[in-house]
DNA sequence: ATGCCTTGTCGCACAAGA
């Protein structure tokens, strides 16, 4: 079972790359970020008519985040526990049946939390405080589950091509770091450095300055699973040949493959 | 030091992204 993550940046402007990458990569399951889109105007018929099962929960304008699956997607949660004032659409979870019992997924596209000093940076603190939470909860359920999305969170200087660039930036901040580092020691496997340590691995490049043609990305898109769901685990990959093609996101897919 | 692009918005320039 494959399951992907990507923030697509507005679903109305990338409907075709994303259709030419899902009929590419057939993914099992996609979460996807960024979709600026309201739920009444997501295009439900193109996905469905390449087999996907598809549920959201976005807003106007912003944010909104969205589930694919060629299976159906059950007992289907929108937005964050924690913060009944948060109107920022940014988090949906639903779970799959398979051969050997239930796989649950969040999908999330974690605040930016830009400028320092402004009021969303400790929007960003708190917002993956309560992700946290969440997360030690689901983990005590001890089923295969995954977090997967746009933490915005650069974790290590290995994962930026310039780390000096990001050190006043939101995504580089120690508390940004370390509070990611909280989550993956609940017992989460990040995916992607467990499968390589190699430098320049990135899953972001800025539209500004020629980043994509100097390679200067960041690594921000994460996946990290539960130990039932990392006893599954069997490889993974960053399609980042798609940042290469006409109108792209200037994020990339990042997928797991799970036995069964 | 800042913008550099890109997207969405009841556009008529601006906010937000990272």
């Amino acid at each position: 079972m494959k399951i992907a993550t990507w923030n697509i940046n507005g679903v109305k402007a990338r409907i075709d790359v994303v259709l030419e990458w899902l009929k590419e990569a057939s993914p099992d399951v996609a979460c996807l970020q960024e979709i600026k889109s309201i739920d009444e105007n997501f295009p439900h018929q193109p996905f469905e008519d390449l087999g996907y099962n598809v549920e959201t929960h976005g807003q106007k304008g912003f944010n909104g985040v969205a589930l694919l699956s060629k299976s159906p997607l059950e007992d289907v949660q929108r937005g964050l526990p924690g913060n009944d004032g948060d109107e920022q659409a940014r988090y949906i979870e639903a779970s799959v049946s398979t051969e050997t019992g239930a796989v649950r997924f969040g999908c999330l596209y974690l605040p930016n939390g830009n400028p320092l000093g402004s009021e969303k940076f400790p929007y960003k603190l708190e917002w993956m405080d309560r992700l946290i939470a969440h997360a030690e909860k689901r983990l005590r359920e001890e089923m295969p589950f995954l977090l997967l999305g746009d933490y915005n969170v650069i974790p290590d200087p290995i994962d930026a091509k310039n780390p000096e660039n990001w050190l006043e930036d939101a995504l580089f901040q120690p508390e940004s770091r370390q509070k990611f580092r909280a989550l993956t020691n609940l017992g989460l496997t990040e995916a992607v450095r467990s499968c390589t340590e190699a430098a320049e691995t990135y899953t972001f490049w800025d539209y500004q300055a020629g980043a994509w043609q100097k390679n200067n990305g960041i690594r921000i898109d994460h996946i990290l699973m539960s130990a039932q769901a990392t006893d599954r685990f069997s490889g993974c990959g960053i399609d980042k040949h798609i940042r290469g093609w006409e109108k792209p996101s200037d994020h990339v897919p990042v997928w797991v493959q799970l036995a069964a």
